[in-house]
DNA sequence: TAGATATATGAATAGCTGCTCATATAAAAA
DNA sequence: TTTTTATATGAGCAGCTATTCATATATCTA
């Protein structure tokens, strides 16, 4: 069951499934790229942007429509819609004084069915 | 353009598109949904919990074995796998004095997968 | 039994984050 | 031009979070 005795720098215990662990470690991807996916899920992970991100994925909204529909002030929005813009996951334009948002990913609405899946799954 | 002037509490604007804001409303989840939907991703959202995701997606692992794995303490691997514990995204058996974690949801892979497309995109 | 080992957990803390508030900027209107 | 309005943004702060450290618990071994 046991494989080896090893002692990683950080980790303070001793039975390690060596073949085990350095298998997984041939198939995990660069530090990097999951470094970089949790930052995206880091921006999923607030219902703020969540539901902005929802609003947006029906409609192409202001700021100002924002603000109302999720009834928060327009600096809260304001400071939320960079973060998503900040991911690329809305874009801007804009009309005169009123500035557009909308989605600029047509992933997300799946990311979101899929997390839907596992919340709605009673285990 | 612009439809109507109303002020919400909060909003500290004028120019809202009422009948946009109306329609998406009707179309929006219930709050309590999207917040769930928030937690979820909120999991996701740090780079330890999607490494020791990604390992258990390739193989059923002890405790020290992912802590040797990440380098990282037992103590902090430990922590985290409560955190996926209690999201319902890790299970865990007992063997002995070493309990093996393993994924419980198989949508985990397909959400870290529909994440790194938009990763992936060079826009 | 006592000792060793794998894991779990509470407390403490440093760093992060989302909001508020005040203010700046941009564009239209007067 | 000045005023008004929509949006953006920096500073500050309260609350949260990921780790560390110490220690508890569970299980096996001697």
């Amino acid at each position: 069951m046991v494989d080896k005795y090893i002692t990683a720098d950080r980790c303070d215990c001793e039975v390690i499934h060596e073949d085990v662990v350095n298998s997984v470690r041939t198939k995990m991807p660069k530090e990097e790229t999951l470094y970089d996916l949790a930052e995206l899920f880091k921006v999923f992970g607030d219902s703020t942007r969540i539901r902005i991100l929802w609003a947006l994925d029906e409609a192409e909204m202001c700021v100002c429509d924002i603000a109302y529909l999720l009834n928060m002030t327009q600096s809260a929005i304001s400071h939320q819609l960079r973060v998503l813009k900040q991911a690329k996951l809305v874009r801007n334009r804009r009309e005169g004084k009123v500035v557009y948002y909308s989605l600029d990913d047509e992933h997300v609405k799946m990311i979101f069915d899929q997390g839907l899946v596992h919340i709605n799954e009673d285990k």
